[in-house]
DNA sequence: ATAAATTGTTAGATTGATCTAACAAAATTG
DNA sequence: CAATTTTGTTAGATCAATCTAACAATTTAT
């Protein structure tokens, strides 16, 4: 079984993977916040267990035992946040920190459970898909709304950044999950758009903004 | 902050102590399955942490500071306890091991919620106090079932004894807190007690079994 | 009250996860 | 392509939590 920081590896080595499955020692050590060193002899003990191939200077590749493990943690990680949300009210930029610990729990019934009470959900609050019992992830194919045009009517799915700073702008223009946005217009000298949705004044988002919000367009 | 290592140990010796509030450091080595040195250790470490104090030869005594963090990790079992009972539907033999986990979360929100949830429960699944967010503990004095006498009426309100298997036992017998059993008579060689309760055929209960059940006289 | 048993301590080793300093390989760029 | 920069490795240290072996203090029992 792999250790709490093993578990935290592999999921940064998952989130990490190029289209060659790919990971740098020193993307790693940035993303864990560690030293290289510390990542270089992480990733000895990571292979001695199967988690993934290490040759000396060339980047890692998880083995499909690490890629299965790293997305039982992922789903445990987003089961939890809809628990939160949907079942104990949490707000969505509450959740990350709470699931970053229930995750590494080992306790199967306890995940089986929060997934029958709410209905076997396949995203996450914040749009993002949870990956079966057998670690396997559907992937989902949103366009960013700065790839949209003017005039375009779109549904808010998914975000590309769920910080709590993102999360409490987004709350504060009372933009959800769901929310119909119309592109009113887009400036072209910043890329920035004006839009407008139900129940709300005229916003302009920023280009920023924009790219972090991944939608489906619906006309 | 204590780490999971510390916030166990401090939980055993809340659990150890006796009236003059010590513990010994061979009953802290059994009880938490690690070697006497390995608590001579530790138990220097709680101590530079300010949460026991230590002297050598001696018992230790946790710090008042000690005893509050302890009783907050209980807090923090027993609410989990709880929630996993009466709103995820575990049954009270399942809910142990989850809670040993789950108390190491650092989220009073989390915890928060759950008390809130479920109405400020005051005792646990297995009739327990629940200690409050000060982390003080209402002590309730129970009568052990084994010493009732023949014709007397009481209500199960809590166990001195919450292993799976004792729980698994009482389950195969349709008992549970609440239920309200008559002793019919008291075996005077083996100290055996023959009760009736509702809905359920006349049952003979251990010595053992009786010592762990404790009740609430009512008749 | 001495011997035996129990309890507690010290010393020294191990393992996991981390660090810094020094160096080596690979990639980039003038 | 040679120089520089970036990336990765090795060596060696530290800290937490654990162990065994050896020994010392305290308690119990004959």
């Amino acid at each position: 079984m792999a250790s709490q920081t093993e578990e935290n590896y592999l999921k940064s080595l998952f989130n990490l993977a190029n289209e060659k499955n790919e990971v740098n020692i020193s993307e790693l050590a940035a993303q864990m916040q560690v030293s290289m060193p510390t990542v270089n002899s992480m990733v000895k003990t990571l292979q001695k267990n199967g988690w993934l191939i290490y040759e000396k200077y060339k980047p890692v590749t998880l083995t499909s035992n690490g890629k299965k493990e790293a997305a039982l943690i992922i789903r445990k990680h987003r089961l939890t946040e809809m628990f939160l949300v949907n079942k104990m009210g949490f707000g969505w930029e509450e959740v990350h920190e709470i699931a970053e610990q229930v995750e590494h729990i080992h306790a199967p019934k306890f995940f089986e459970r929060m997934d029958e009470m709410m209905g076997h959900p396949t995203i996450d609050p914040h749009g993002s898909p949870i990956p079966d019992k057998q670690g396997r992830i559907q992937e989902i194919h949103y366009l960013s709304l700065s790839d949209c045009k003017s005039g375009q009517t779109v549904i808010l799915a998914a975000l590309t950044n769920s910080s709590t700073e993102f999360l409490e702008f987004l709350n504060s223009r009372s933009l959800s999950l769901g929310t119909e946005l119309t592109i009113n217009s887009v400036e072209s000298y910043d890329k920035s758009m004006v839009v407008t949705y139900a129940n709300h004044p005229t916003e302009t988002l920023s280009e920023k903004v924009c790219e972090r919000l991944l939608v489906r367009v619906i006309g």
